[in-house]
RNA sequence: GCUGACGUAGCUCAAUUGGCAGAGCACUUGAUUUGUAAUCAAGCGGUUGCGAGUUCGAUUCUCGCCGUCAGCUCCA
């Protein structure tokens, strides 16, 4: 144990020190200037600061400010910083946590009046000043007993104190300035090194996440190495503001809410049109493979009590009062899945029939909290591209296999690119431990039997069953589940499925659940947001706005418009008034192609085809040709509309 | 559901300390017939989210409810 530590450089260089060693020291050894710029260091892989001592060897890297690494540590600092203003302008506000979070940083404070604006205002100020200070940051290592005296005012630190009761974590404290802070570290050097960060918001945030627990309240920040990141990150905010689908939906007419139904959306013609192109897609690619059947909405409690919904979901449902029972015994459904149960189980299946894909598009209703309500992400009644499917437990890797290439190949139509994660069983949850355990095993097997890569979502799995969720990231940066796929082995049970083998004996089948989309409403969401509204020409509400200049070629535009209709292209004819007036209106509502008539077009047959967002270039085509080339986009699904040199 | 903020014409927003509720766009009508991002003019449009309270007087102050937003919790 006393024995040197050993370090391997970069350069394979390696250094001897004694445990207990600051890293610091070591980094002043190998050049004083970069010391000056280092903000920690790596030890066999692990993120630690220039102060805490050495316990061990391995691989040594000096952090600076260009290493991915070193922003965690630069915005945990940053919590510091926010923390110390805050103590100094309101000395009675109590600490919670102030971690780095993927874009920023934050802290929880408890104080009794929620922080203003202004506030805000202040607290940043202050924390310029708390940088200017070249405050360092001063770790020390104390006991229990010790840190239960520093933070003796601080009920929240002596809380998580009380965690460490009886474990061998090392406690440490850091204090820059007048503040101290329990914290495990890492910390940039001082505080100067922070210098372009901004206050963006507050929100309350319960103490530990347990809505139990009293509300904090948390202030968001950001914090990076350089003023151009800082800036690209604002800019990325506002861009995300100007893409937010609530704003779109409603400058492109696709969809509204009214207070008498929170939660639901009313599509209007044009958002209507989008939604129904969607689901055509989806129907489309599943007419070979797929049994698409409809199911009722309404449903009696006996059913959720054989799903076991009645027990585990039913504050999320939507009970409907019954006349006769005079009770509230029958529910809008949440999900397909017992529907399509109770059609498989309605007569007997021959192993040979095996898999058995049962897909649905049915209104779902779900009672989301009030406060979960949002644009058309959280909503309250939405249809999933829904299936089932029937298999047997040989089946299994096939099928996933099969539904991943189905579920990427959607999203690749749309340019999407999804995170594929592994989310295993949930505490609360139905089915014995046993049955878990097959199941996770047999689903990561097929998972791990793709060869893609995948990240762990452990707890997060469906109340039934584990899961593989298909995450895609929005323009915000948020990241939203759309499809899955989840394996069931208590359903089968529950509802005594079989199906009789090559035996003639009677077995379970398993059941996957698979949805591609995840929900319309949400992935018309995402796709607003990815396209900013200007859909790719498939997609978009009105495909084509066909302007003719004056009054008098009002004819010829009404034949072409009534040609490109016949042709299965979503045109309209746009006559009143003038030119420019129309051709900004077209350009607002982002439709992708505009058909200019004149007196020379209209004589020769032809229009002048302006594209979206491309300005006034134009192009002077037959209309046939127009056609031909617009069909062809529609058919191959093409990402952008196409001008001059490109495409058909 | 919880904490906070917000709610004014169809939309986006104004309205000194409580004192006759305004503008642009949209819409209607008239004129204009336009060659690639807003032609001109006139007109119409409001129980200031809903309900109480304070006040001579409330868009403004107080309370309750509804909705929206930022988060928390939850989640497709």
């Amino acid at each position: 144990m006393s024995s040197l530590l050993i370090l391997t450089l970069p350069d394979g260089a390696t250094r001897e020190v004694a445990p207990g060693t600051l890293p610091r020291e070591v980094v002043a050894s190998i050049g004083p200037r970069l010391l000056l710029a280092a903000v920690a260091v790596s030890v066999d892989g692990e993120v630690q600061d220039l102060v805490t001592p050495l316990r061990k060897g391995g691989a040594f890297t000096v952090i600076t400010d260009k290493d991915p690494r070193a922003l965690a540590v630069l915005r945990h600092s940053g919590a510091h910083v926010l923390a110390t203003a805050v103590r100094r302008l309101r000395p009675e506000a109590k600490i919670g946590f102030g971690p780095a979070i993927d874009d920023g940083f934050y802290y929880d404070f408890e104080v009794d009046k929620p922080f203003t604006p202004e506030d805000l205002a202040a607290f940043e100020a202050e924390m310029r000043k708390v940088a200017a200070e070249k405050l360092p940051f001063v770790r020390a290592e104390v006991s229990q007993a010790e840190a239960g005296v520093v933070f003796a005012d601080d009920p929240l630190k002596l809380e998580r104190l009380a965690d460490f009761e009886g474990s061998d974590e090392v406690i440490s404290t850091y204090t820059d300035g007048g503040f101290t802070d329990l914290c495990r570290g890492p910390h940039v050097p001082d505080t100067s090194h922070l210098k372009h960060f901004k206050l963006l918001h507050t929100a309350g945030a319960y103490w530990r996440g347990d809505e139990k627990r009293q509300m904090l309240q948390r202030i968001y920040a950001t914090a990076f190495f350089k003023k151009e990141e800082l800036d690209a990150h604002l800019h990325r905010i506002e861009e995300a503001k100007r893409r937010d689908h609530r704003v779109l939906g409603k400058s492109l007419d696709l969809f509204q809410f009214f207070p008498v139904s929170p939660g639901s959306a009313f599509w209007t013609p044009r958002g209507t049109q989008l939604y129904l192109t969607l689901e055509h897609f989806v129907r489309e690619r599943q007419q070979e493979h797929f049994l698409e059947v409809k199911t009722p909405i309404l449903y009696t409690k006996k059913l959720w009590e054989q799903s076991g919904h009645w027990g585990k979901y039913k504050e999320n449902m939507f009970l409907v009062y019954n006349n006769e029972t005079e009770e509230h015994d029958t529910s809008l459904k949440p999900m397909n899945c017992p529907s399509h149960h109770l059609f498989y189980a309605s007569h007997k299946h021959s192993y040979r029939e095996l898999p058995i894909r049962y897909a649905t598009f049915d209104v779902l209703h779900r009672n989301e909290v009030s406060g979960a309500l949002s644009g058309l992400t959280r909503v309250r009644q939405f249809a999933q591209d829904d299936c089932h499917i029937y298999l047997r437990k040989d089946q299994i890797a096939d099928e996933v296999k099969f539904l991943m290439d189905f579920i990427l190949g959607y999203y690749d139509t749309f340019g999407l690119a999804a995170t594929l994660r592994f989310a295993t069983r949930p505490e609360v949850r139905i089915g014995s431990d046993e049955l878990w355990d097959s199941a996770e095993a047999a689903l990561r097997a097929a998972l791990e039997s793709t060869g893609r890569a995948y990240e762990m979502k452990p707890g997060d799995g469906a109340f039934y069953g584990p899961k593989i969720d298909f995450d895609v990231t929005d323009s915000i940066g948020r990241q939203w589940q759309l499809g899955t796929i989840q394996l069931d082995y208590n359903a089968p049970e529950r509802f005594d499925l079989e199906y009789v083998g090559e035996d003639n004996a009677a077995h379970r089948p398993v059941v996957i659940h698979r949805a591609v989309s995840g929900s319309f409403e949400r992935f018309i969401a995402i796709l607003i947001e990815h396209f900013a509204g200007a859909f790719p020409v498939w997609l978009a509400p009105e495909q084509v706005r066909v302007l003719p200049i004056s009054d008098e070629l009002a004819d010829v535009a009404k034949t072409v418009t009534e040609q490109m209709k016949a042709a299965g292209i979503r045109a309209h004819l746009e006559t009143s008034e003038s030119l420019n007036y129309r051709i900004r209106q077209a350009e607002v509502m982002k439709v992708p192609y505009m058909a200019v008539i004149g007196k020379r077009e209209a004589e020769a047959g032809t229009i002048a085809v302006r594209v979206r967002g491309e300005g006034k270039k134009q192009e002077v085509v037959s209309v046939d040709a127009f056609i031909e080339r617009v069909r062809g986009e529609i058919a191959a699904r093409a990402l952008t509309p196409s001008s001059e040199g490109q495409g058909a």
